[in-house]
DNA sequence: CCCTTAAAGCAAAACACTGTGCGTTAAACT
DNA sequence: AGTTTAACGCACAGTGTTTTGCTTTAAGGG
């Protein structure tokens, strides 16, 4: 037995099964019937697991959505890198916009909107960390670039919100219509 | 007794008094706890009415909600009219923002966020209403103007984004910017 | 002013969610 | 292999939510 009190946690085998089950669970349960209809018990349910389980491990729904919708919303592709700015924010607008497009992640996105009420969320923050690094590696080559501000606002505002409020318009050519507006605040000809 | 069946409404008194409180309610509750913790319950408490009397009228936690947040995030405020379409955009900007921009808007915003899953919610389609009435006036006058999806992704996009995931960016000047970037993209010097 | 009846309140039952004690399973480590 | 114990499942208790039948109140209309 040792003095000192490190936990040793469990990571293979059944808790990772269960772990897997329950957030694809959560996962279908939000694209099934919205976020405001998942519980526990619907959730344990669906994951073949016990009820008792989620609350040991999560302590409530609020929890397991808020991690699933930071898991599954994050980027799972490399940074573009073509040389130039416009190029790579051309690709990354569109990747960012296929990807959440997809009606599941819209409805996590959803999710984690309600959840932004209770401090942090953050379930884009690491969009923001890839436009700052674009942005940096861009100017480093000494192009010139818009700001990351100017990317949130003009490029990740429109695609999170047309998403999230009106996910009737589908428009595939809409990310490219959108990086060229925005070259255009840049560097007026 | 009559051979037609028309209900025939209560609108006054006891019925009206019990419809407001339990709308202020909603908006409080929303306010103070986010809006995953208002229940039938909660509200009918803070209320002062059975909760019976809203499972009746209502039905459930959702349409109650949507409702309020439909009513409470409308305009209530005429369009502006300056007789300049830049000027007009300015105004109507900051006055989407600050009202908005309130906690308890803010959190209704969050809510409805959700509600958009299941069909329709559009407590921002009267925005689009508005800014389609600026746009056709100002064409009228032979003003050249942004289209009104430039408006949607460039001005209000960006303002419910900050609003709805980065409640902490509290900026006075941002509108302006928006409106000053938008004219840019509209018509290059 | 009185009648009709929509809508509110009340109370209790039905149902669903949350949390805990306890025995069992199996992951991690020797 | 064997030991330890984290994490699971089960069962049940406590609490909160939803529904329903019935009674009471008062809005709307003659």
């Amino acid at each position: 037995m040792s003095s000192d009190s490190v936990p040793a946690r469990r990571t293979g085998g059944r808790s990772a099964l269960v772990i897997a089950a329950v957030r694809d669970a959560v996962e279908d349960l939000i694209a099934e019937s919205g976020a405001d209809r998942v519980t526990v018990p619907a959730v344990a349910a669906r994951a073949g697991v016990s009820p008792s389980s989620i609350y040991r491990r999560w302590g409530d729904v609020g929890s397991l959505v808020a991690e699933v919708a930071t898991l599954r919303l994050d980027p799972d592709r490399p940074l573009p890198d073509t040389g130039a700015i416009d190029d790579d924010l051309r690709e990354w607008a569109r990747e960012l916009y296929g990807h959440l497009a997809r009606p599941t992640k819209a409805s996590l996105l959803r999710a984690s909107a309600v959840l932004a009420d209770d401090g942090e969320t953050n379930c884009l923050a690491s969009r923001r960390d890839e436009a700052e690094r674009l942005v940096e590696r861009a100017r480093a080559l000494g192009q010139t670039t818009p700001s990351v501000r100017q990317i949130m606002d003009h490029l990740v505002a429109p695609i999170i919100y047309r998403i999230t409020f009106e996910p009737d318009t589908v428009d595939t050519g809409f990310p490219d219509t959108l990086v060229t507006e925005l070259h255009r605040i840049t560097e007026p000809s």
